[in-house]
DNA sequence: TACTTGTCCTGTCATGTCGTCAGCTTACCG
DNA sequence: CGGTAAGCTGACGACATGACAGGACAAGTA
């Protein structure tokens, strides 16, 4: 589809646009200034995206294959005890990290994907999913254990929760205002995941 | 500052932005397009307000005001036994229909905080502490009878658990790509909310 | 080095929105 | 009914969009 150069050049735009997206609001990203970021035309530009909304997809896809690394930290493992705890925190701080990262191209997906845009529900969806169906996954098997509550939905529980730790990490500046210290966030995140997800109290 | 029927001209603008608000992407929205809905011309629109995000920030004012009603949710309610469990449902139920009500607005008022724009953050805040403000003061006084997690900030919990509610409820849509049922979604929820309020499994 | 070829970039243009101003219309009051 | 102020709009320059044709460039060939 497109050379070496080609690549580059895209490539390029697809940077600038993120950089773009984490200095001005969503809504004042112009093509002329991307394009002018980048060193290059408008035409060019259209080019290789049918407009600004198109190459924010893109972003998105890039950022949606990045986040499998989320995955690996809520699969196989410990919920009970001491190990328990220590994977609520592990995963609280791996997906504040994530969010910390890529916030400009999250809060857009989220966006999208709140005014019903299918292409970006499912990416957000994908992004989520990585980590809400372990987590489901772990919660039925504690249940099947009877080591939690048996009527509640795995599914749901963890979605609410996943949708908590992310809602949070996306409006980290603005957590502030609710009175609770910086350095308390991260401990009570990892709290109420651990609680929601075992039922009790953490071991810590 | 303005006469009776500059109101009303003003009233049917906002009415109209709120309507475009909720058809068609934020990031779309024209000035033309209000206009037109509201059967005037651009050049009245920039009379009152001075561009789509200025109007915005006035319907969002509208917003936050209406959501003192959310307040009563959260205050001077029991937390312990079935009555507990009613406050959880109540608190679920109430912000789930406000913000179905108010979801055009709302993801516009999110979007904003989440850039950074301190307006946006402001009544974000109010909002938000609306509800999360005296569900602090509750886990406070459950904390000092003993009957909750001394280590926990109740300030944290309270608002890290707003936000679980507030971001499934923006994404009431996308909830279903879980592989959760509709139905399952409230009920989830308050077994969250009580569990993190009380930190003890409810009694239903 | 000169020529060829295919890829890549840009100047330019028609269309449409933005935001402003002077001037016209409407409602109200004496 | 005429005067006044509030309210509305046509028109305009500036700028963004999106399409195209043609120019610039790298790489291979002789």
């Amino acid at each position: 589809m497109a050379g070496r150069r080609g690549q580059a050049t895209r490539q390029k735009l697809l940077t600038c646009l993120d950089e773009m997206l984490s200095s001005s609001p969503y809504r004042d990203v112009r093509v002329i200034d991307v394009a002018r970021r980048a060193g290059t035309s408008p035409a060019t530009f259209y080019q290789y995206f049918p407009d600004v909304e198109g190459a924010v997809l893109e972003l998105a896809e890039e950022m949606s294959k990045e986040s499998s690394s989320l995955s690996e930290l809520a699969t196989d493992r410990q919920w009970t005890g001491k190990a328990g705890w220590q994977t609520a925190e592990e995963l609280v701080d791996g997906l504040l990290s994530f969010w910390r990262e890529n916030d400009a191209i999250l809060r857009v997906v989220d966006l999208g994907a709140a005014e019903g845009d299918k292409r970006f529900s499912k990416i957000r969806t994908k992004v989520l999913n990585g980590i809400t169906g372990p987590l489901a996954d772990s919660i039925g098997k504690l249940q099947s254990k009877g080591k939690a509550d048996p009527d509640i939905s795995p599914a749901a529980v963890a979605g609410s929760l996943v949708s908590m730790l992310a809602s949070v990490a996306g409006q980290q500046k603005a957590a502030q205002s609710w009175g609770a210290k910086k350095s308390d966030l991260k401990p009570n995140l990892a709290y109420l995941l651990y609680l929601g997800v075992t039922g009790r109290k953490p071991s810590r």
